[in-house]
DNA sequence: TTAGTTCGGTCAATATGGTTGACCTATTAT
DNA sequence: ATAATAGGTCAACCATATTGACCGAACTAA
């Protein structure tokens, strides 16, 4: 059955929500949460990014980082190296551990995109693409 | 600029967060939050609706809904009557209040939406609601 | 070399938004 | 009369964020 929902404003919230359910229930049993698996999602794409890289693109203080972060460390998720250009400079990275977890969390949300793009198909998929970048894009100026 | 993010679930976290940047700062100035716009949102979208179907909705625990709830009834945004029919249930409306600053919310994401629709064109506006339709439904089954 | 700046880590206080569990009243249904 | 439903409220708890302050190590520029 459908929601009934038509407006954009509406289908975005649910979407979202969804989309967001499989992972946040697996996290909850290791004990971690949206944030961790947030973490993990930019450091699996831009591995040996830097912490201060990580505070912008989550867009939180480096307070906030902290504690998910010394936990993914501590849990052996994440690995945090020295820069050896500039030792002051932290380099992220997943660990093989830190890897697997964020490619089933994600797993679920990629087969759930997968499987709304197939039914949609590669026209809408494209739109929606164009649509949501336009969006994120939109909101800096 | 583009952030250079092509991969959708990217696109959804940013898009999201970009929807949700403004009214944030606003509701701020009031002392409110995310959730006060999500109850007024669905208060306006079905006029008279019942605590318990909001609930329903936004997937909450009653005690959780409590506080939002009983600050925007206090604050005039919310007006909680009895059912005439089943006075044990109270039908939610926004006031004139409610109305005015829910405009003022929502109006700000429905003018991204705008813009980013006809940036994109009606086929790609066809495409993302046709996408987040199967988003939302498909993590229901 | 000294002085200043940046990167990262950490503590503390505070706010918000959610959870469970328990309990109460009023109302309706059996 | 009894049970079920709708709603409100209290309490304890946890996670996620904020700001402000401070620290050490390391790099940069005077």
């Amino acid at each position: 059955m459908s929601l009934g929902e038509n407006e954009p404003l509406a289908l975005l919230y649910f979407g979202f929500r969804t989309v967001v359910k499989r992972p946040d229930e697996e996290l909850a049993r290791f004990g971690l949460g949206r944030v961790h698996h947030r973490v993990l999602f930019f450091i699996a794409r831009r591995p040996g990014l830097p912490v201060s890289e990580l505070m912008t693109i989550l867009d939180v203080s480096k307070q906030a980082l902290h504690a998910p972060l010394r936990r993914l460390v501590g849990g052996g998720f994440v690995r945090s190296a020295e820069n050896p250009e500039d030792r002051r400079e932290r380099r992220l990275t997943l660990t093989a551990r830190g890897k697997a977890l964020e490619d089933r969390l994600s797993g679920h949300q990629r087969r759930l995109f997968a499987a709304a793009f197939k039914s949609a198909g590669p026209a809408a998929a494209r739109g929606f693409c164009s649509v949501m970048q336009r969006l994120a894009d939109g909101g800096a100026g």
